[in-house]
DNA sequence: TAGGCCATCTGGTCCT
DNA sequence: AGGACCAGATGGCCTA
């Protein structure tokens, strides 16, 4: 059962389309003073939500605790400032659908012709990063004393062995290490 | 038709 | 003060 049938929602009031029965600028908003305390009001159907977030507490308030209602000016400036954020939110998410794109991109799987979803991609990457991580435990297992099974978290011990390793044989060698994964990278 | 995924809108909070 | 960030809500599209 999914929980948004289109026939159940009542329509979503935007600034572009404001809900002829109440004035705009004597709404109530949850967290305003009008609404202080109710910290889960719900409008259904309207265009603004309680704040639900709980937890941290980090986003709760600022200094001097109650939330403000911010002050705009006529409901035609409000209207412009909306938007503008709706567009900067726009170019934000775009911005973070390229990175996911290059995330994409980035990760070897297996090609179809559906492409990876954010979550498939996430989870995907980390992954890889995991293989590669053990690969390269792996390949410094030398440095390691024998029988001890190169691990994450042998990994602080790895990176003593190879500050160790490079305050004895300077930087040569990890510039050629950073040439190797750079050229590998450019021919995946 | 239910459910997954996504884009967009929105308002609260944080940061500069 | 204003932009960035975040998360909830909503509606559209697609697939099994």
């Amino acid at each position: 059962m999914k929980s948004k049938g289109k026939a159940v929602k009542a329509s979503r009031r935007t600034w572009s389309d404001p809900e002829p029965d109440l004035e705009p600028d004597t709404e109530l908003e949850p967290g305003s003073s009008e609404q202080e305390g109710s910290e889960a009001s719900v409008r259904i159907g309207g265009s603004w939500r309680g704040s639900l977030r709980g937890g941290d507490g980090k986003r709760q308030g600022g200094v001097g605790g109650g939330r403000r209602r911010r002050q705009y000016g006529s409901s035609k400036e409000r209207s412009v400032r909306r938007l503008e954020s709706n567009e900067r939110e726009r170019q934000r998410m775009h911005k973070l659908n390229n990175a996911f794109q290059a995330l994409r991109e980035a990760i070897p799987h297996v090609k179809t012709d559906k492409k990876l979803s954010k979550i498939e991609t996430l989870t995907l990457a980390k992954n890889y990063i995991k293989s590669l991580t053990t690969i390269i435990l792996d390949m410094s297992g030398a440095c390691l004393p024998s029988g001890e099974v190169p691990s994450e978290a042998n990994a602080a011990k790895l990176l003593q062995c190879y500050q160790q390793h490079l305050e004895e044989d300077g930087e040569e060698d990890l510039t050629q290490y950073l040439t190797h994964v750079h050229s590998l990278g450019q021919r995946s």
